[in-house]
DNA sequence: CAAAGAGTGCAACTATATTGCAAAAACAAT
DNA sequence: ATTGTTTTTGCAATATAGTTGCACTCTTTG
């Protein structure tokens, strides 16, 4: 069975977005807050070997609603999530950083320094948000 | 059964990748020749009812791999395709234009006067190709 | 600590995508 | 046009990703 993770920075976590405190959700914040690069479902599965699969599932969809994590684009064919920072809330994503895709490893990490560009959509377009993908060698990879 | 299209520009574009002219392969081209927004597999399916389901995949396959149609990033859960213009090959795709995914139709369309930026990546980080995803409405929507 | 509401786990199901193999079609050479 | 070679196709089976309904359990609040 797992338990609950009583780590400060978690439990702060899950009580700023009025969430409630389970094993779970714990642990899955566990996991997002020791890896730098983006998780997708099947990789938290992984890693929570006793947790039941369309609990995950649920989980990253609650923490997607609530602010906690975000999509990161990658172009692969899985969704991946990665830790918010402060700033994002259960009304809107405000993440406007890079996310970087290796093609070796196939990670997809933030680049928190890189920022989507500005840009003019032609028309009638109304343009919402903006997404950059970097794909190429991460850094572990290009040694 | 599905008839093999003889339009010259369709059978030019097979020509010119060294692809045989099949029947499904010039009823795929003339589907992406007549849609300005990328595809995914099941509208190709969808719009091409005779066609065998598994033999779309491997068309789509195969016309990315020789360079005729290239993946449009969107975000979406789903792989969506959408016409390469010259200039891309066997050996490297060169579509360097945002793709434009709207909220509300679901539709992603090329912008190709929307270019990519160049950008700097963070430390041994090598950015082999980059990618710029608009969300919102697009003009058909935003009316 | 009990009631109410939220979250979890299981089963069943849908959608998306890939692989192996035999039959059929396209192409090139006669 | 006919044949032989190679590519492509169609079917079956299988894999991977994600969703929904329902009953049971846990967290929270008074």
């Amino acid at each position: 069975m797992l338990q609950t993770i009583n780590n400060p920075p978690i439990i702060e976590l899950l009580e700023k977005h009025g969430l409630r405190k389970t094993a779970i959700r714990t642990q899955v914040l566990h996991v997002f807050l020791n890896r730098r690069e983006a998780l997708s479902h099947a990789e938290v599965e992984e890693l929570l070997k006793d947790a039941d699969r369309i609990t995950v599932y649920r989980t990253l969809k609650t923490f997607e609603d609530k602010g906690l994590i975000h999509k990161a684009i990658d172009g692969g064919g899985k969704t991946k999530y990665a830790l918010c920072h402060g700033g994002c809330s259960e009304h809107a994503h405000h993440d406007h950083h890079a996310h970087f895709h290796c093609d070796d490893c196939g990670k997809t990490i933030c680049l928190d320094t890189v920022a989507a560009p500005q840009v003019q959509a032609p028309g009638k377009f109304r343009v919402v948000a903006t997404h950059l993908v970097l794909t190429g060698q991460c850094d572990a990879c290009s040694e």
